[in-house]
DNA sequence: GTCTATACGCGGATAGAC
DNA sequence: GTCTATCCGCGTATAGAC
C-alpha cells in the first residue's frame, strides 16, 4: 500500500473511532507513518483528505448492505438478513456518526456520502419491503424507519455502554 | 442570573451546538459574558462544567417527555402526544448527539445523563406501551424501538438536511 | 469573585531543501 | 514524493493581584 493508499485508510479508521473535528493531521500521519510533506502533497487540506476517506467508507458501507439485499432468499428473508447482520453496536455507524458533527454537516462535500448513503439505503429497503408486502404498507416509510431504528440503536447502545 | 448560571447555560448551549469535544473554555466564556478567572473559580475544568451543563440539559428534557406522557388522554393518545411533538430535527437531540463522541462515552460522569434518560424514557414510555396494549406486546421492546427511532430520525434529518 | 499575565503544546498549515 | 523548519493562533489551564 501506498503513502496515499495508508493516509486515506488511517483517515477512514479515524473518522470512523473519533469524528472528523477531533482528527487531526498529526494523528492521521502517525497511524499512516507518513510525514506532513507526504500528506500536504497528496492532499490540499485535512478537509480534502477527509472527504476522500468519507467517500470510500460510504462506498464500502453500500455494498456491505447491497451484498445482503441482494443475495439468496425472499425479499422478507434478505430483510431479516440485514437487519440481523453483526453490528458492532459500541463502535457506532462509520456512515451516520459524522452526523452529528456540525463541521460534517457544514461541509457539502463531507455531508454528501451520509446523504447518498442513506438515500440510497431507504430507497433499496423500500423496493423489498414493497416486494414482501406489497400495497399493505408504505415501503418509502417503513423503509426510513427501518434506517432510523437501526440508526438509533447506536445512540442507544453507546449511551448505555450495552451492545 | 449570576455568572455561575450564565456559564452553565451558556455551556448547554454550546453542547447542543457543537458538542463536547468541540466546545473551548474561551467559546463558553465568550457567550457566557465572563473571564478566565470566574469561570475557573466555579469550576474546576471544562469537563466539571460540561457535566453541570448536561445533567441540567437531561433533566430539562426528562421534564419536558414527562409533562407530555403524564398528561390528558389515555395512554395511547399520550405516546402519540409523544411522538408527535414539535422536533427541530436539524438541530439535533442535545442528550442523544453525545453519543457520537468518544470523549463523552470515556467519561463515567459524562456518560450517566445519557444512560439515565434513556433508561428513565424506555420505562416510562413502556408503561404505557404496556397500559395501551396489554400482553400483546413486548412493552421493554417497543418502547426501546420508539426511542431508537427518534433518535435515528435525527441522523437522517441531518444527513439529508432536511427536517 | 473577577481580572490580567503567563505557559506550553497542539492544530493546521506553508516553504524550501533533498 | 518526502523531510525538516517555521509559523501563528487556539486550547486548557495556573498564578497572583485586586
Amino acid at each position: 500500500m501506498d503513502a496515499r493508499e495508508r493516509l486515506v485508510a488511517s483517515t477512514q479508521e479515524l473518522l470512523w473511532e473519533r469524528g472528523y473535528t477531533a482528527t487531526s493531521p498529526r494523528a492521521i500521519q502517525d497511524r499512516a507513518g507518513a510525514g506532513q510533506g507526504s500528506m500536504y502533497h497528496h492532499f490540499a487540506s485535512k478537509a480534502d483528505l477527509a472527504r476522500a476517506a468519507l467517500q470510500r467508507t460510504a462506498e464500502v458501507e453500500r455494498a456491505r448492505a447491497e451484498e445482503l439485499l441482494s443475495g439468496p432468499g425472499t425479499a422478507l428473508e434478505r430483510l431479516v438478513a440485514y437487519l440481523r447482520r453483526e453490528r458492532d453496536a459500541l463502535r457506532g455507524c462509520p456512515v451516520g456518526r459524522h452526523a452529528a458533527d456540525p463541521d460534517v454537516i457544514a461541509d457539502a462535500a463531507l455531508r454528501a456520502p451520509l446523504d447518498e448513503t442513506f438515500t440510497w439505503l431507504r430507497g433499496r429497503l423500500a423496493e423489498l419491503v414493497a416486494a414482501a408486502f406489497g400495497d399493505r404498507v408504505d415501503a418509502a416509510a417503513l423503509a426510513a424507519t427501518i434506517v432510523a431504528t437501526v440508526q438509533g440503536g447506536y445512540v442507544l447502545a453507546r449511551s448505555a455502554g450495552d451492545p
